[in-house]
DNA sequence: TTGACATATTCCTATATAGGAATATATTAC
DNA sequence: GTAATATATTCCTATATAGGAATATGTCAA
């Protein structure tokens, strides 16, 4: 079997760093895909394969507007990501105090001779 | 050019379902190898494979005890996904005040009527 | 209608899987 | 040493890209 489709769920889709750039570049404002092109400095076939990698499993919304399709960035779909992140949260928080106590206990030491 | 290689970070890694459940299940203990394949029921080979990769990119520890290798999450590798995550944190919660707020302004004008 | 502009799609190719099957390596027990 | 156990690697194949080049589609303006 290959790898799962970059179409499949928002973990694949967002694995691509060009996708993220774009996703970061769309959460303030919605954009046009020309705005994205000259932004990001990436080619315009590109950019739209991008964004339709990126529409299919949600992570953006698009309107027209003339010739313009406007693109922005749906968070929303973005929370499941977070949530899975988040659930190692308290991991790496203990890690970073056993680092911390360490250091201490060796200052300590230290200070002790 | 092709995708880019699962283990070139933590994104690309995670990407893959059975990747994440393993890390799951050695978040809150380590673990033998037999026991990935027993409780995932994953066939072993698979779960070596997919160990290699998730250590590669240093989302996994690994020690020997006699012939067992024992695995643990290392969850700061997995803090890069969560801090990308949470920028757009504020955007998902807007979006969701805005929803409740239309919710409760159509409920207003039913009773109104 | 025609042309210009904006975006999307198709075709191409090198590359990288994920999983199954078979095998290799490492460590312990006897 | 030899067998048994635990894990890792290799070989295989179908599948899916990402990007470049070329082209198609859609919309507006005159």
């Amino acid at each position: 079997m290959a790898r799962a489709a970059t179409t499949s769920d928002a973990f694949n889709a967002v694995a691509e760093p060009r996708r993220r750039d774009i996703l970061d570049y769309l959460a303030s404002q919605e954009r046009g895909v020309g705005d994205i092109v000259v932004k990001l400095g990436i080619e315009q076939p590109s950019v739209s394969k991008h964004l339709r990698v990126l529409r299919d499993v949600g992570l953006v919304r698009v309107r027209r507007s003339g010739r313009h399709m406007i693109y922005r960035t749906n968070a929303a779909a973005i929370r499941p990501l977070h949530d899975w992140t988040k659930t190692f949260e308290r991991l790496w928080q203990q890690q970073l105090n056993r680092v911390k106590e360490r250091a201490e206990a060796k200052q300590k030491s230290l200070d002790g001779v």
